[in-house]
RNA sequence: GCCGGGAUGGCGAAACGGGUAGACGCGAGGGACUUAAAAUCCCUUUCCCGCAAGGGAGUCCGGGUUCGAGUCCCGGUCCUGGCACCA
């Protein structure tokens, strides 16, 4: 911190001390149990809901608390406004992210996490939040992951949670699976190894059946926009077609002897369907040629002796690549199977081909190339010098053939050429109809694909719940009976990742090695844990239900506190978290165990801060440290600051000079209160600007805008003050109210000093009078033409004939009005617009 | 490439469903108090011309709609976040 900025002016006893302050009413608080929620009795409940943070060793980020104090004013006003209100705070503190910084350390996560913990908790509760604290949950405790596995079984008995084969990122040099985020231009973001795909057998949940419903449901949501745009484009919904393509001995068909032999090389008589997913069946007669995807199961049986030596050779090298540069690198490769397949509307024969651009987890897997109308298969075509054809042209033009320079990609305006009996139509009829009539032979029917993926939900790694599964010679996969759990994670000194490909669990013997929950025979358990993912996208049933040690949510709790009536976190977690939680959520709500399916009925993303105009970070040495502002400023501070720096959900600069500001407002605020009177009557303009602050800062609060309401307090300050005036007691006191939800202690202890007892948060807020905010007069903007030439003061509700004789009596305005006005335009206490 | 968000004084930012652009805060300049400094308080502060009165210009750029556009429409530039060979 630079030593140039307002220095504490608080050393002598009457002046504002927040340090003093902060320190007093955080201890009365949690001996008058002030933020302690009465989950059972609490009438009108009301979640408010925080990301909880990963713990991580350099404390809590300016971020962090960015996102908990704009909860914090949104809980500690629903609590203002009658409501009782649950603000619960807990930890993500299991993955891949502190093992990493544990292995970096020498230390064992076991024995750090809890550190970072106590460190957490520390620096939170100097923060001034309104958490009740006994609810408090670290996702890395077994009675809390118990629950985690619990609900992994709850999927696996529904047939929601699977195990396949699946392709991962493998240092070969540190011998371990890395994420995508790992792997940087193909080589391993720490060794710098060259990183290859292995496949490993893992667990995954069968997110893809609820898709229809998790893009369905989100126009039903409250939720920020971008949030809800992210989920749509991850789901990624596509309607097309699956069409197939008949691929058999074409000798009868071109005289060409181009026969599909099988792996072992036997002459194949029965006819293969490739089937591919298009969304454009309306170009199908421009499809020159087909590509699978280089894993394809039909590639085998497809290729011919000939070709059989390239395609293997280029399956090889499309299985060694990355997962990540594999789908980055755009130059176009691929080989030809020698095999035709006949396209099924213009029955001609076209070649199939194998690719990797072409990919195996999505649609079918193969596709039919349309190179005039999509621009891979026309760079592809390209290299490799295979037909194009034009089968769609712009509106009006007629049949334009000849060769093309680039793929045509309009679909508004344009309709079909070249293509048989629907030349003429526009792409939306073409679609309709050309599946329609290919569906008659059984070529085509309409089809709807998510690009959501399946989640994968196991981890080769030590730091995470282990999955509840075990597996026995004889009985097969076992899930761990519900009364056996929780499955504890070992406390193993190496836990390092190794060559196996499996987890460090699975070095430990003792460990792994069980009888059989069901014959008591030999057996083994999962060694893979679970994803943080899977910690996450239920704490928030947890929260309610933690002294509950027989069900991982009560029924009756879960009924009166769930949904979440407002959940406030970063748009980072826009997709993943956030629609794994709606996921878990729904899972659980057809299992009949809640009765709601969205989790988050209110859901708004903060923004970001950066400093001083750039990003914050630890290279940059430009973090900003909570503790030494705190300490420096006071919390109550640096919570006002924090929210009034910009637009909450926008972010904003977050810039040491201006910090002063707000302490500033604070310590008039202090003045005026401690040194308020009573003798007498407040001021009529003064009070009126007081309810005008109440009804703003009131419409503010709900919707988030923080900075706006922190100005109009400060603006009502500016007008008690005003000319040293001295402050009544009764234009300061509703102000004190007003200010709580931002500076918690300091409104306390000047709500004590004003003769309360009860907290100012039992206080209730401050009530609104409309009749005491009215002006009696008004001041409206005179323009002629359209430009404004100055102001007048009319009664308030002055009709135009009021505001038009005041304007016509001002000589600096009337002089600009040289004719008589054709128009005459009137905005009831706004403006009066004269039109020559 | 696709999908979001954005561009307003020296700076962070305000501006209800078009209706006085720049609230509030920082910084800067001037003044009061003080032996002095800090703190505090008061005044000024979008730019240009002008001693002033006053006038002109102005919300990324170019068009448009309107009595009136930061706000709405069309076209473009730049910044920023996410996704990315998804057929």
């Amino acid at each position: 911190m630079t030593e140039t900025i307002h220095p504490n002016p608080a050393e002598d006893s009457v002046g504002y001390d927040p340090t003093a302050i902060e320190r007093k009413w955080q201890e009365r608080w949690e001996t008058r149990g002030t933020n302690h929620t009465d989950l059972a009795a609490g009438v009108r409940p009301f979640y408010a809901l925080m990301m909880f943070p990963y713990p991580s060793a350099e404390g809590l980020h300016v971020g962090n608390l960015f996102a908990f104090t704009g909860n914090d004013i949104y809980g500690r006003f629903q609590r203002l406004q009658g409501h009782t209100v649950f603000e619960p705070l807990g930890y993500d503190a299991f993955g891949i992210h502190s093992e990493n910084f544990a292995l970096k350390v020498g230390t064992h996560p076991a024995d750090l996490i809890p550190r970072n913990i106590d460190n957490f908790r520390r620096q939170l509760k100097r923060a001034g939040l309104m958490i009740d604290w006994r609810h408090e949950l670290s996702t890395t405790d077994p009675d809390y992951y118990k629950w985690t596995q619990w609900l992994f079984l709850q999927l696996y008995k529904r047939g929601l949670a699977y195990k396949k084969g699946a392709a991962v990122n493998w240092c070969p040099n540190d011998k371990t699976v890395l994420a995508n985020e790992q792997v940087i231009a193909g080589e391993c973001e720490r060794c710098g190894a060259k990183v290859e795909q292995r496949f490993l057998e893992q667990w995954f949940f069968r997110i893809t059946d609820y898709a229809g419903r998790l893009l369905d449901n989100l126009d039903s949501l409250d939720w920020s926009d971008s949030t809800k745009q992210a989920q749509r484009n991850w789901i990624g919904r596509s309607d097309g077609a699956e069409l197939s393509f008949r691929v058999q001995d074409l000798e009868e068909l071109t005289g060409t002897a181009t026969i599909a032999s099988g792996e072992s090389g036997e002459y194949t008589a029965e006819p293969i369907d490739v089937r591919v997913f298009t969304t454009r069946p309306d170009t199908i007669f421009g499809a020159t040629y087909l590509v699978l995807a280089p894993e394809h199961p039909l590639v085998g049986a497809l290729t011919t002796d000939e070709q059989r030596g390239a395609v293997l050779a280029y399956q090889q090298r499309a299985a060694k690549q990355d997962l990540v540069s594999r789908k980055v690198s755009k130059e176009k490769t691929g080989v030809f199977t020698g095999t035709f397949a006949v396209n099924p509307a213009t029955q001609s024969p076209i070649p199939v081909w194998i690719a990797d651009y072409v990919l195996m987890e999505y649609g079918t897997g193969a596709i039919m190339a349309v190179p005039g109308h999509d621009e891979r298969d026309f760079e592809f075509a390209k290299v490799f010098d295979l037909p194009i054809a034009r089968v769609v042209a712009p509106g009006g033009a007629t049949v334009p053939h000849g060769p093309m320079d680039a793929a045509y990609t309009e679909s508004e305006n344009v309709h079909l050429v070249n293509s048989g009996e629907f030349t003429g139509l526009s792409v939306a009829e073409a679609k309709k109809a050309i599946v329609v009539w290919l569906a008659l032979n059984g070529h085509a029917k309409a089809v709807v694909n998510y690009r959501l993926h399946d989640w994968c939900i196991s981890r080769q790694r030590y730091w995470g719940p282990p999955i509840p599964i075990i597996y026995c010679d004889h009985c097969g996969t076992v899930p761990v009976p519900e009364q056996d759990l929780p499955v504890e994670l070992p406390y193993v000194e190496d836990f390092k990742p190794d060559d196996s490909g499996v987890s460090p669990l699975a070095r430990v013997e003792s460990w792994y090695r069980v009888a059989c929950p069901t014959c008591g025979g030999q057996a083994r358990r999962e060694t893979d844990v679970s994803d943080t993912f899977l910690d996450s996208a239920w704490y928030f049933l947890r929260y309610p239900s933690t002294g509950f040690s027989d069900t991982p949510f009560d029924e009756t709790i879960t009924k009166k506190w769930l949904p979440v009536n407002s959940y406030i976190g970063g748009n980072e977690h826009a997709v993943l978290h956030l629609l794994y939680s709606r996921f878990t959520t729904m899972v659980l709500h057809d299992a009949g165990l809640i009765d709601f399916e969205e989790p988050f009925t209110k859901f708004r993303a903060h923004g970001m801060i950066i400093r001083e105009g750039a990003k914050m970070s630890k290279s940059r040495g430009n973090v900003v440290n909570p503790d030494e502002y705190i300490e420096r400023w006071g919390a109550d501070t640096f919570r006002t600051y924090l929210m009034f720096l910009g637009p909450y959900e926008e972010g904003g600069d977050f810039r040491d000079q201006s910090i002063a500001g707000v302490r500033r407002f604070l310590d008039r605020l202090w003045y005026s209160v401690v040194g308020a009177t009573t003798d007498g009557a407040p001021d009529a303009g003064v009070i009126r600007k007081l309810h005008q602050t109440i009804k703003k800062v009131s419409s503010d609060l709900p919707v988030l805008s923080y900075n706006t309401a922190v100005a109009a307090m400060m603006e009502y300050m500016n007008t008690v003050r005003r000319g040293e005036r001295m402050a009544h007691r009764a234009e300061v006191e509703p102000l004190v109210q007003l200010v709580a939800v931002f500076a918690p202690h300091l409104a306390e202890e000047l709500w004590e000093r004003l003769g309360h007892v009860e907290s100012v948060f039992d206080a209730g807020w401050p009530v609104f009078d409309a009749s005491l905010a009215a002006e009696e007069m008004q001041t409206i903007a005179v323009q002629v033409g359209g430009k404004t030439r100055g102001t007048v003061q009319v009664p308030t509700g002055a009709g135009q004939e009021a505001a038009l004789e005041a304007a016509m009596a001002d000589p600096s305005i009337s002089k600009f009005v040289v004719a008589t006005p054709k128009k005459v335009v009137f905005v009831p206490g706004r403006l009066l617009n004269l039109v020559i």
